[in-house]
DNA sequence: TATAGTTGTCTATATCAATAGACAAATTTT
DNA sequence: AAAATTTGTCTATTGATATAGACAACTATA
């Protein structure tokens, strides 16, 4: 019953015609899936527009439109008379467990890495953020916006909400040190815990396309987390954004 | 420094243009964001087209053929004269954790769950397989192609990988128990832990489409693990897709 | 130097995506 | 019963997407 493969070749992937995704845009995902994955590898020549534009089954000047869009963003370089060469580095990997920290566990991987404050805003808790801190629906909450930057790009964009009483002027602490951890260390809270983490995915919203420097039609991953002290109180909710084609997250220590 | 926030209403999401993906494929990204998030109610009314078309600032014909791809999937109900209705059930929730399996932890979200076989194919080791099983370059390994169904519909799509000289019939034994942790209990494996899981999001290719029974444009979650006995010995390694229209993954056990 | 291979640009055409307006059909409200 | 609301269908027009072919510009190689 059980069959023996002959050859071990890589799958030609096919594409969807009038899906509401256009096929360069299809292709481009294609091609930055097939970078990812060491398919294509850096610096190396991409093959040929025609070879390319046969593999998938298209016209040239479609896989011309791809690779125009991945050249803006800044993963393939063009050269006339030379061919298309791949840039993008790997992926960031991002650790995900109990008690790691999103700032954290980077070393190596990054030279540059920093977190932004964009704004601190204080509104009363929607239903789900009062459920998720075990206060009262409309008590005071304080939203902190920051985005997160690896080697000058964006990796990650984060809204995360806290107590407005007993947080108050984290924000300050936020754009004073950069880093959650630090900001809570000064309200007295030495150690937390990630209770749970909820983990979705979606194409990017308007909103994203311009925190996160990202082309139109880029998928995002979704990280919904709940922080706590050892002993169970609820301090942070958390949503953040990732953007897939830079970004993957390890999940460890489980 | 900290501003204060006077309403509470939800984010108004915006659309782009040109993005090479259709307007009416964005909105019905977000209309099924929306019913996710419980933004707009199970059985309940969507709001007017004219008003959809107003909050996204489209032309009613655009909510016209996003609505049209909800009702083929299944998600929405339209009424002449009455309105369009919800009717998709909350995504399931997949636990993952140290020792969580796949078909394990979902009792109460969905009342007939099963894995159904699709393939068992005996093939070389890629570097990448061999590299995660610790096998020399081209060993002989099972591949098990498999498609996990919650009360009819496709919610996961796996592919996994065993050393063939081990494992050789775990195809059969598959077939037969339709769970991977009975099957390895056969070949003596009691127990195995999750020894790495990596977190990616691709839009979903030609096969995932067929597989999942997915539209066009639709995006999957992407899982690669690693599962190794508890003295360290890999045992399995596996990528699976799970369709994130359908599916969150809730991190557990962290 | 000549040739082959590759990317860049142009024109033309057909189809899909989106806008616009009008009215029909069905349901609910007044 | 009449009016208002909502989905369904039709025509027409514009812009983006995709195909097709030809040739220019540049690079590497025989």
């Amino acid at each position: 019953m059980i069959k023996r493969a002959m050859v071990n070749r890589p799958v030609a992937k096919s594409i969807e015609r009038r899906s509401g995704v256009s096929l360069w845009r299809q292709i481009a995902d294609q091609i930055l899936h097939s970078i990812a994955i060491g398919d294509f590898v850096e610096n190396a020549a991409l093959p040929p527009e025609m070879a390319l534009a046969d593999r998938y089954g298209v016209n040239r000047h479609t896989v011309r439109a791809a690779i125009a869009a991945l050249v803006q963003e800044g993963v393939l370089r063009a050269e006339q008379g030379r061919g298309t060469f791949v840039l993008s580095r790997k992926r960031l990997s991002y650790p995900i467990g109990a008690r790691t920290r999103f700032s954290a566990g980077l070393q190596g991987q990054a030279s540059e890495r920093r977190s932004v404050l964009l704004e601190a805003i204080v509104e009363p808790a929607s239903r789900r953020v009062a459920d998720a801190l075990k206060l009262a629906r409309g008590a005071d909450v304080i939203r902190l916006e920051a985005r997160g930057e690896a080697d000058g790009q964006s990796v990650s964009r984060a809204t995360s909400w806290f107590e407005a009483r007993r947080f108050a002027g984290i924000d300050a602490a936020m754009a004073e040190t950069g880093s959650i951890t630090a900001s809570l260390e000064r309200f007295g809270v030495s150690d937390y815990l990630r209770q749970s983490t909820v983990l979705s995915a979606r194409h990017a919203d308007a909103a994203d396309l311009a925190d996160l420097d990202l082309q139109p039609g880029a998928i995002v991953l979704v990280t919904v987390a709940v922080n706590v002290t050892p002993d169970g109180q609820p301090i942070q909710f958390a949503e953040t954004r990732f953007p897939a084609e830079r970004v993957e997250l390890k999940l460890s220590a489980l």
